[in-house]
DNA sequence: AATGTCAATATGTCTATACATATTATAAAT
DNA sequence: ATTTATAATATGTATAGACATATTGACATT
């Protein structure tokens, strides 16, 4: 259990007199020391529990300045970037992958330059489906950087999503991502079996190794797809 | 500084090790004890550097089990929950919110539902528009307890959106977030000066003062609207 | 008034040590 | 063979003390 002198506890209280508003906005909080005295504490721990608030966006701490409550709180939302046949599983639905297209590409002036690639780039492109149980879920079209990446030619993609390859098997070093809503075209509207000109929801992402670029990934979402996440 | 024993460097070196595969997924990593002699620090060092990197989600941490490089990373993407004026304004524009409508409303039985809201709820429904540069920028239809935030009535909110006084104003303990893609109707498609049918970005957020539900709101953004992240 | 210097101070970090806790592995008892 | 204690062990956390570092505020200088 955690005892009273615990960071967590700390923390729990110091959380609660935010949110009770027993320190205001912008008001400066009593430094580490004084509330190392209060709460009975080693600094070290107070440090430990105003550390993850000031994290989370809670409070504003600077050295010599003290620790003040943030005046426009800036929350985070944490969203997973999973593997998608986990997504799915956890769903409870069975998970399947289906290659559409699969072949060595030159790539188009946008992926060039969002993928910081020169002339002579040897890229392999992919256009695949993910199911769960049986309904199309995700549709995906990718490129993905054989210089950085050349054994994915060896995979069988019937059997191993390139998602789910690549996660295993090219660590990555960061990435970007962007939501955003599209109005799935014909040919879409075919795969996912639905109207042509429906919104659907779409995820583009872009992996790198420190400079290379590792894959870039759109992938357009069943329309009726619903992210969803908790903060606090 | 960073000095060659700091956390970060540590953390950045183990990084390293990751992402080069020089300790393969599923692996077992030296202990922090043989770590911190392999680093020439102390113990508590190497924890705070992993740690991180467990939260991260690139390795698993287990008491007596010891520390795994994960076999299905999951990684994080932060996103940020603002203020709707400081989005638009770190993009260099002029935020405006121009006040739709303001009532005191019955709540339907879905909205009933996700606040968790007993018959006698005495609920503000507000409808705005948030612009940037005077182009709309999002449409919100938003849902609040004024049991909880009963001073919002006195409010001009067409000085201050909803948004923001509430976030100024009202603390809150948790929420939650969702992400969809909409067809926009034909009012919102007056509102946008769109066609019917667009694809839009929607953001569906609910957030608690613990177990009282403080507001409920859906965010339409303007088509096209992308929003963008990292993660690393 | 504007600039530069310097001491004071709150947070940031590191160390060494100790104990807590979860989990595994082993041995003992049934 | 199965269950039950028991010891061993790696991470988790708390502490006291020290030094590092950024920033402030006061004072002096221009």
């Amino acid at each position: 259990m955690a005892s009273s002198h615990s960071w967590q506890s700390i923390q729990k209280n110091v959380r609660r007199r935010l949110v009770d508003g027993v320190w205001q906005p912008g008001e400066l909080i009593p430094t580490e020391e004084q509330l190392a005295v209060e709460f009975n504490c080693a600094r070290a721990t107070i440090n430990r529990a105003l550390r993850g608030l000031a994290e989370a966006g809670l409070l504003d701490r600077r050295r010599k300045a003290g620790t003040r409550v943030a005046v426009e709180p800036t929350r985070y939302a944490k969203l997973e970037i999973n593997i998608i046949r986990l997504d799915v599983e956890r769903r409870g639905e069975v998970y399947r992958h289906a290659l559409i297209e699969r072949r060595r590409a030159i790539p188009t002036e946008l992926i060039r330059t969002r993928m910081n690639l020169k002339g002579d780039a040897n890229l392999l492109y992919i256009r695949g489906l993910h199911l769960a149980d049986e309904n199309p879920f995700i549709y995906e079209e990718r490129w993905v950087n054989l210089a950085v990446s050349p054994s994915l030619l060896k995979a069988d993609l019937n059997k191993i999503s390139a998602n789910e390859w690549l996660v295993r098997n090219t660590p990555f070093t960061n990435g970007d991502i962007s939501f955003s809503a599209t109005n799935i075209n014909s040919k879409e509207s075919v795969l996912f079996d639905t109207q042509e000109g429906s919104a659907a929801f779409v995820i583009d992402r872009t992996t790198w190794q420190d400079q290379q670029c590792v894959t870039s990934v759109r992938m357009i979402h069943r329309p009726g797809f619903r992210m969803r996440t908790e903060f606090s």
